[in-house]
DNA sequence: TCTTGCACTGTACGTTCGTACAGTATAAAG
DNA sequence: CTTTATACTGTACGAACGTACAGTGCAAGA
């Protein structure tokens, strides 16, 4: 249904809203700054936007009745696409993934590093792309771990052969590296990001 | 300082109880929650606890003395490591990067897709991994795109050369795709992601 | 032993919150 | 022309919220 009342709040400019000060407070706003933020004047109109962000699944309550965002900062995830030859449009919508669950909702403590060299470039790791590192994992064989070997911090494949520790590189023009002294796991490679723009 | 003190609460199992809670409910407690989560029966404890994290830049209050998460979910980002030959442990740390912001926080209409293929391989961007995509931008020359091509949908470097549109793989053994009949370009990539675990 | 600081308890108070309900202007549908 | 749904306004109320302050038990240091 197309509504041409002047009153007409477009779902999608209140989703916009609520995301931006979701991004700014970290928190959904309350039905009075909700009102501030769409110019009401009574908070009932702001309990009915809310019922209807709620109504499309953006928004929802948790049992005590505390607003949350359900689908607010949700990427819609379209599918598979080639990147070989073309493929017909895939995809038929419908799914999402939310981002933040995605590649932190780990239960262990990590960290980042921005990784410099090409050595792991065959894996897809390249030059200034962003490894998050789960600690305290101990690595399984083929696992991709930042370690640092005889003093010196390196990313490379775990290997364990019957105790004899290995780091392999993904390109073959660098040589496995064997500790002579010591060898510490930073931690595990969970995830690569990398950003264009 | 350490403290034998039985009613002694770490910090750091404060910060792992507040994240859990922001996971849960999106939101940070209040403080009656934050006696409920760490069994005080008073809430003044919890406005001491809830000031010692506001004192190491855990969390924060805005100017309406509304609470909110400064670092509570950001990961230390160590430096930079050497994925060629090892190199002596930089970082300092200090530094943290908040991934939701460093991965969300553009302006535009996002979606996501799996790759499938190998035709962005030297890119780094494999099979499997999720790209995400800049719906509305007008690709410039070199971007990576997700583009509809004579009705199939493919990733690949977008090149307009004086008007002459092409799309261009990374692998060199796969053709240059010009179209014969139509070209929408659906966005452009704005980030790669993949996970190990 | 006395003092100081820390980590709380217990109580009180004014404000803000979510909820509920009655009412209104407008537009679309029958 | 009447009915119905939509998108609000205005008011009221109890519960939950953040804040403040006085007081307590404990441990460490002087």
């Amino acid at each position: 249904m197309y509504c041409t009342n002047v009153q007409y709040m477009d779902l999608t400019k209140a989703v916009v809203t609520f995301r931006n000060f979701y991004r700014k407070q970290k928190r959904l706003p309350s039905y009075q700054e909700v009102c501030d933020l769409f110019n009401y004047s009574s908070k009932t109109a702001a309990v009915y936007l809310v019922n209807k962000l709620i109504e499309t699944d953006i928004l929802e309550k948790d049992e005590k009745g505390k607003l949350l965002p359900k689908k607010l900062f949700h990427i819609p995830h379209l599918g598979i696409i080639k990147a070989g030859y073309p493929m017909p449009a895939e995809g038929s919508l419908g799914d999402s993934i939310d981002f933040y669950e995605y590649l932190l909702g780990m239960p262990g403590e990590m960290f980042s590093l921005t990784v410099s060299g090409d050595s792991m470039i065959e894996e897809g790791i390249h030059d200034g792309d962003i490894v998050i590192v789960e600690r305290d994992s101990s690595p399984r064989n083929g696992d991709i771990v930042a370690a640092c070997i005889d003093g010196e911090w390196t990313v490379k494949y775990f290997k364990n052969d019957n105790g004899h520790v290995g780091l392999y590189p993904a390109n073959p023009s660098y040589p496995v590296l064997f500790p002579t002294e010591s060898l510490m796991i930073g931690g595990v490679v969970v995830s690569v990001i990398r950003k264009y723009r």
